[in-house]
DNA sequence: AGATTTTTGATTTACGTACATCAAAAATTC
DNA sequence: GAATTTTTGATGTACGTAAATCAAAAATCT
């Protein structure tokens, strides 16, 4: 059996008080004592069983989630998964408030922050923008003790507890590689199509998918960047243009969002099948490219997975306790057509 | 806040000791009141409060985890997990037991399940070999009302209730699909080694891959299936034979373990670099190889994921709550040099 | 030594559920 | 309508911890 407080009480030789003293840290216990208790926790091995101790204080825990508002399908997804967790949370206590803020608006975000703040939760998980007032407002509430994940895109330089997305360096270098060998002693140029150079995450993917089409791939050449702000007909313009100037296009990487547009525009051209192309995220339209070819290859992160994870955190670090970060590392998947999981997921 | 017992009672116009009795299902309720009860907790959304009710319980969670022996680095990974997810098991009431049985050994792995049958436990997870009287075994459990998990490798028609593993057919398909596409217009045959075809999982790949094979490309010879028995130095040797015999091999697709002697025979072979080789699982030795670029791709399962998701099944079970399949997925892992997570995990 | 402060003990209530007991009320049977 | 059975209520204890109160003991200071 496990021991509890009262078999340290009978170890130490102190009573259950003082042992309640010492394991939440009240004042008014000599050294002495203190050492004897703890020392009695030690030889014992006591754990403290959350469980009861939650029960006993009727704890819960508020958190605030910050999401990006507009029709952007990751997103959506990432915020369907999160009423899910909510909607069965009930047995873990979890007390979790939803705001939305439109993307990319950093002023918006740094406000949202400072609402969430006010609200006094136990932690906040947020889908940073990266901006000297965002990181501000990050810090402040670290300095409350609020402890803070940020989602999907990361904040580094704020202070942040933890990250619950994916490492965006090996997702670029990755595709550089798939692409790079897909396409094989094939001559052409690639292009790469991004959302905005302003989020931290479309900024690595491209630094990754760079570093490793220069070391592996030398002789390919790499077209300038378009940026499609994530916009599906902004970037159908754009793809349609790429595609009329570069007759000779071997590969397009798709590190944004707009998937949609990048799609539309390959099968118009008729280009759907000789353009080897690789995108990011899941979702139906991406999905039904990769069944039919028009796209080769998938890389994904798992909405889910990093919605649990940031909530498991959160959770973690309002308790004190440790994170397991093999267990919090999200990891990349790779979609080809033979490995896609079911529609229902 | 979340209703309680009490407020049940009072909706419902009944003591607490009836709406015990419905909710814990004992004797002694006229239908009508039941109903009425019930109709109580449909209205004010009450749902049991798990971890005080485990509490008041004191309920445990015995179960019984069932592994093969033996060097296979995978499942020694696999048990290292297991222990990790036990030592930090306090917090959740469980109490593992591991039984170590030799490997593919069907007549030791069904006595091992009858041992586990006799703990009384709430759950047994078990790497299954396919073989009537296991599934004889599992059955039999199952009807004890033990939930039964297979665990990386499945049993089907055994009744079991979850199986925490890959879809290895589709892990097969991937790994064609690969290889095909990193060949490209490249000459030569390609050739499959296997554990042994008395294990399921092996069985799926292997038809995942010659599925895909045949339907992508149809051109790309397929050699005889080999088959290492997982035992390095078997696998050296024949991986040896088989270089000599084809000195225009294109690829190499590992479906098994036995790396050690599948990367030593390419590498003493000086074929390394020229054939391109996917395996399964991440062990240090293949890590090394993948980095080295002697192996190309290689496809994973987690095995802390397998566990820590076959835990929850079990327990999810035992509490007769659902589980969330999208969360149980394990997804298979790609691995290529540029998305190798750190080495510590 | 006496007064004062600090430390410790003893005890109680609470959290939400499980489970047992005994008495009271209601329904059923004869 | 009385006797019997079934159903319901009232109450208490338990699980392991948190948190509070008040008294007692020990340490510190003057």
């Amino acid at each position: 059996m496990r021991p509890t407080v009262h078999d340290i009480a009978a170890e130490a030789g102190v009573s259950l008080a003082t042992v309640d003293r010492v394991l939440n840290n009240r004042p008014g216990v000599r050294s002495v004592t203190r050492n004897r208790v703890e020392r009695a926790i030690a030889t014992l091995g006591y754990v403290r069983d959350v469980a009861a101790a939650n029960l006993a204080k009727s704890r819960s825990y508020p958190l605030v989630f910050i999401l990006p508002s507009g029709e952007n399908a990751f997103m959506r997804g990432l915020e369907s998964e999160l009423r899910f967790a909510m909607s069965r949370s009930a047995a873990e206590r979890l007390d979790i408030t939803i705001l939305s803020v439109p993307a990319f608006d950093a002023p918006a975000l740094a406000a949202a922050l400072l609402d969430a703040r006010k609200r006094r939760p136990a932690g906040v998980a947020v889908v940073a923008v990266e901006a000297p007032e965002v990181t501000e407002a990050v810090k402040r509430l670290c300095e409350d003790g609020v402890s803070v994940v940020t989602l999907v895109s990361d904040l580094p330089g704020s202070g942040r507890d933890h990250f619950a997305g994916v490492d965006n360096v090996a997702a670029g270098r990755t595709a550089g590689s798939l692409l790079g060998r897909f396409l094989g002693g094939r001559e052409g140029p690639v292009a790469v199509l991004a959302g905005s150079m302003l989020v931290r995450d479309h900024r690595d993917r491209l630094e990754g998918f760079r570093a490793v089409t220069s070391e592996d791939f030398a002789s390919r050449q790499v077209l300038p960047v378009i940026e499609g702000q994530d916009n599906p007909l902004l970037v159908e313009k754009l793809v349609g243009a790429l595609l009329e100037r570069n007759p000779d296009l071997a590969g397009i990487y798709s590190l944004g969002a707009g998937n949609r547009g990048l799609i539309a525009a390959l099968e118009k051209a008729g280009r759907a099948k000789s353009v080897c192309t690789i995108a990011h995220e899941l979702t139906p339209h991406s999905r039904a490219a990769l069944l039919s070819g028009t796209i080769d290859a998938l890389l994904n992160q798992n909405a889910g997975h990093e919605v649990r994870s940031a909530i498991r955190v959160l959770k973690a670090k309002a308790d004190g306790l440790p994170v397991i970060a093999a267990q919090e590392r999200i990891r990349i998947d790779i979609f080809l057509k033979d490995n896609l999981p079911l529609e229902q997921e």
